[in-house]
DNA sequence: GACATATAGTTAGTTATGCAACTAATATAA
DNA sequence: TTATATTAGTTGCATAACTAACTATATGTC
């Protein structure tokens, strides 16, 4: 029995990931009352694509923590709504580039304003060492799930 | 511009919470493995009949974390797996009390192992007091997103 | 007692998730 | 160079999420 295991009562509020549910889901509110028709998933991928536009599908997948499906999916519907388009690389035909419209570049400033503001709010009383404290036990979380699977 | 800012490259980490979804996903697959076939969502309101038999779907919603609709079709599924059933309260018709079946008695203890052990793959180099931070950040964070709609 | 309001739960509609099986294109190896 | 394996993306299937509109029961007021 490690040290560092939760006791059994809190195991779920754990896995649940309350706190980041909350804060999606604020997030969705605010996009929803700024009159944003873009899921916050949606939002996930603009996000990447503000920060490196003409990424292959499973790149974005990667940098969003998806499997390939859900991507497909994701970019299916962003190019409904005419945010982004499909782009077949020259070099290997398999390879979807995935660009953004004229449409998606200006939601870039707005998104930002917005998640800047929602997370003022969700970080309200946290402090600086806090956060930082919180962002590394999350990667080192994740590392440790992970990296097994290349064992 | 508050000192508790995350600063814009790293909005997306948080809002996503990759370490509690690999934490999810690794439990998930946990339980396949072991040949469970209970996602865990279900598994999310089995834990908390387990301490608590009886309880009525809106009160499971709330601790939970989820609407009256997704518990509607969580117990739904669950239902039909035949690991609970719906109860109409004799005081109030309106409210479905949940208890569990003798099917899902039995896999308290096996899936309360399989997430002792997840945790502890997820927490392997994580301090008590690294945790206890994380714990508190969550519950701050949540309050801070959840209070403010009551005023 | 009758009418309005509030509450618990359900249903419809849309989006998203993951797995597994598939297609098409590319790379490797005999 | 042909056969085999790998890779990127898509599709089918099942579960789950949220919003909004709905039903049925309960409560409160006149």
């Amino acid at each position: 029995m490690s040290n560092n295991q939760f006791k059994r009562g809190e195991l779920y509020s754990v896995v649940n990931g309350m706190a980041t549910t909350a804060v999606a889901r604020r997030l969705q509110k605010n996009f929803r009352n700024a009159g944003l028709d873009i899921t916050i998933e949606q939002w996930s991928v603009l996000y990447h694509l503000w920060k490196e536009d003409g990424l292959s599908q499973l790149e974005l997948g990667n940098r969003t923590f998806r499997d390939k499906a859900s991507t497909t999916r994701l970019i299916d519907n962003l190019e409904k709504q005419e945010l982004v388009v499909r782009v077949a690389s020259k070099e290997d035909r398999r390879i979807n580039l995935v660009f953004l419209t004229d449409i998606a570049k200006p939601l870039q400033q707005i998104t930002y304003e917005l998640a800047n503001q929602t997370m003022n709010e969700a970080l309200l009383d946290i402090t600086k060492e806090e956060i930082d404290i919180v962002k590394n036990v999350f990667q080192r979380v994740y590392d440790n799930l992970t990296n097994k699977d290349l064992l």
